[in-house]
RNA sequence: GGGCCCGUAGCUUAGCCUGGAUAGAGCGCCAGCCUCCGGAGCUGGAGGUCCCGGGUUCAAAUCCCGGCGGGCCCGCCA
């Protein structure tokens, strides 16, 4: 492909077009029918650009590739304002046969011209409850993405930030220390899933009843309907809860009746950032590390690991987000904004360059940012400002895998950098956002310890391959069985969440995601098994020996069809990674299969040798 | 009130950034294929107002404007 764009280029060039090479390469494109060519360019944009009748321009480029015969293509086929090229079997083969034999499973992995030190910061979720499917989606993509960006020859940093300083893990240890010493059962993130849920539960409960009796001294009754209904809601929660663990939860209803419980919360907050109490800090730390824990276990099933898992408190403690702070308050774009300190972004956004190098949205009055609470303490933002630039010490590229609601926020964070002076962290963050996963027919709550668990979801993809599998093969052996159940029930679910475009919300659906015909993890994996026992059943190292190939059988459509896929790969490849497409790698990998199981059906392999 | 994302076949979706050739797949449905390396397969068929209405253009699923439907965001929450 490089050697159709780079003729075409040297061609246009000569005739005193001016253009680059790679806008031509990138031009490149797969035409809509096999009987076309393999790779079509369009003439239009460039005829276009040159001022000149495209058909002038495509007989004019046909001419000279004419003159210079090469040897890559071996027919060109013009249609419309596209010309199509056939590729040269022969010369494609050698290639990617010489390739392969040169470096065999790196084959299509281009090396990026310049490599990067990237970091991916993604999963990050708070230590409160179980992972669910929606931090799933997240793990995979970044997982998927650092995975691809390594490939490609960056040094990838994988980072998971824990949020220790926030309001719920606030809750979850007011529930904690009001129980007295707990000691966790089951695995850590359920155990404290339920205590965070009925801390939380008991909490609105309290405060729905006191809204209550106001709305009905008010004599309100709509908002007394309203509340009402609200308070059941969480009166259920509270119910499903003490069904998991009744003795812990009522427990925890009875201790803390009567509790000023926003009061509580606000002195362990403050107690734990300004680390006035080390039991305190101690208890928190080790409630979140026992979470963290189960966190590492769930991802350890699923295949995801991290580098460093980056504690919010550090960065408060070693004296990072003072910096921030200090340097914020020398910008020029520092104000006190209701009485507390904050920036102030009205001049800063106006800037039509700013807006578009952070990717603003288009006309959206962006509030002042507040970074420091009344009573001293620091907001969320303020410390992943901090986090931000620590990211970046060892970065020139951040990529945060965020769900898209955090998108303002996300903006908010590259403005407030650029304000504080950190240009390039600002111009080099990205925030690779994702839509929610549905689940038909469950409505999911964090908060109400309403959700599909990772685990049990892992459980069920892994029982429903067993299933799938046994019936498929129901004289193997149980161990066998097993072993594939968790391989393939895991690659499913992998598949799944990395299929659809991060931008677009996710439906998942058993059937689909278990379905073991084409388009999923499982079929994918079958057609590799398949090929993988070509190699085994043939038993002898595969001869790469160009001259003694017999190039006449490239010519059937179907052996033919399979070599063209195989080399257009590095192109798809490169694609996924500099454009942070995974998905274009799992359509590769189910054409390639597609592809791949009609050769093999059509022709037997090991007995032509 | 303002902003962002999504809307493509009954279902799940690719293509949209960078306009161009008969809108690609898979499931499901229909009709075929087991002397043969793993049938979790293969071959073929039916199935589409690309949410609607304008505009730009020689050309719009794609760009612009206005609607509709679904989701989300605008805190001294995270």
């Amino acid at each position: 492909m490089r050697e159709i764009a780079n003729s075409t280029w040297n061609i246009w060039s000569k005739a005193g077009f001016e253009v680059s090479m790679n806008d031509i390469y990138e031009s490149l494109e797969e035409p809509p029918l096999e009987k076309f060519g393999d790779i079509a360019l369009p003439t239009f944009r460039f005829s276009k650009k040159f001022k000149v009748n495209y058909k002038e321009l495509i007989s004019k480029t046909l001419r000279e590739l004419d003159l210079r015969r090469l040897r890559v293509i071996s027919r060109v086929n013009v249609i419309g304002g596209y010309i199509n090229f056939f590729i040269n079997e022969e010369c494609a083969a050698k290639e990617l046969f010489q390739t392969i034999s040169n470096i065999g499973y790196d084959y299509g992995l281009k090396t990026a011209e310049k490599p990067l030190r990237i970091v991916v910061e993604h999963t990050s979720a708070n230590p409160v409850h179980p992972l669910h499917i929606g931090h799933g989606r997240n793990a995979i993509l970044g997982d998927v993405l650092s995975r691809i960006l390594t490939k490609r020859g960056h040094r990838v940093i994988r980072r998971f930030y824990i949020n220790d300083m926030g309001r719920q893990v606030a809750i979850l240890a007011y529930g904690c220390l009001t129980l007295g010493s707990v000691q966790p059962t089951g695995k850590p993130d359920h155990f404290y899933g339920i205590i965070y849920s009925a801390t939380n539960a008991v909490m609105e409960i309290d405060r729905l009843k006191k809204e209550l009796e106001e709305a009905r001294k008010k004599g309100d009754y709509i908002e007394v309907e309203k509340v009402n209904s609200e308070l059941l809601d969480w009166l259920n929660v509270l119910a499903e809860l003490k069904s998991k663990n009744n003795k812990l939860v009522m427990t925890l209803i009875g201790r803390l009746k009567g509790k000023d419980h926003e009061k509580e919360i606000q002195n362990i907050m403050r107690t734990y950032e300004k680390r006035l109490d080390e039991n305190i800090v101690k208890t928190v730390r080790r409630i979140c590390a026992d979470v963290i824990e189960g966190f590492r276990e769930t991802l350890g099933k699923m295949g995801v690991e991290f580098d460093f898992w980056d504690w919010e408190s550090d960065l408060v403690w070693e004296g990072i987000v003072d910096e921030v702070l200090a340097k914020a308050k020398k910008s020029p774009y520092f104000t006190i904004y209701k009485g507390a300190s904050a920036l102030d972004f009205s001049a800063l956004q106006k800037i039509s360059e700013v807006r578009e190098k952070l990717k603003l949205p288009k006309s959206f009055e962006i509030p002042p940012l507040i970074l420091r609470r009344s009573d001293g303490t620091t907001l969320y933002t303020t410390r992943d400002i901090a986090y931000s630039i620590v990211k970046f010490k060892k970065a020139d590229k951040v990529i945060n895998v965020i769900m898209s609601e955090q998108k303002l926020a996300q903006a908010q964070l590259r403005l407030a950098l650029l304000a504080l002076g950190y240009r390039r962290e600002a111009y080099n963050l990205i925030h690779y956002s994702y839509e929610i996963v549905n689940l038909p027919g469950v409505k999911m709550s964090g908060r109400k310890g309403r959700f599909v668990d990772l685990d049990s979801l892992i459980e069920e993809a892994i029982s429903r391959a067993y299933f799938e599998v046994s019936k498929r093969n129901p004289n193997m052996a149980e161990e066998w069985k097993e072993r594939i159940a968790r391989i393939v029930g895991l690659g499913a679910v992998r598949y799944a969440l990395v299929s659809v475009s991060a931008s677009k919300p996710l439906t998942f659906i058993w059937d689909n995601v278990l379905n073991f015909e084409k388009n999923s993890g499982p079929y994918i994996q079958y057609t590799y098994a398949r090929a993988i026992n070509i190699l085994k059943n043939y038993g002898k190292k595969v001869n790469f020996d160009l001259e003694t190939l017999d190039y006449n059988v490239l010519r059937k459509p179907i052996i033919r069809r399979l070599l063209i896929l195989l080399i257009k790969f590095p192109n798809t490849f490169t694609k996924a990674a500099d454009e942070l497409k995974p998905e274009c790698l799992v359509e590769y990998a189910g054409k390639l299969a597609d592809t791949f199981n009609s050769f093999y059906t059509a022709e037997p392999v090991v007995k032509e040798e």
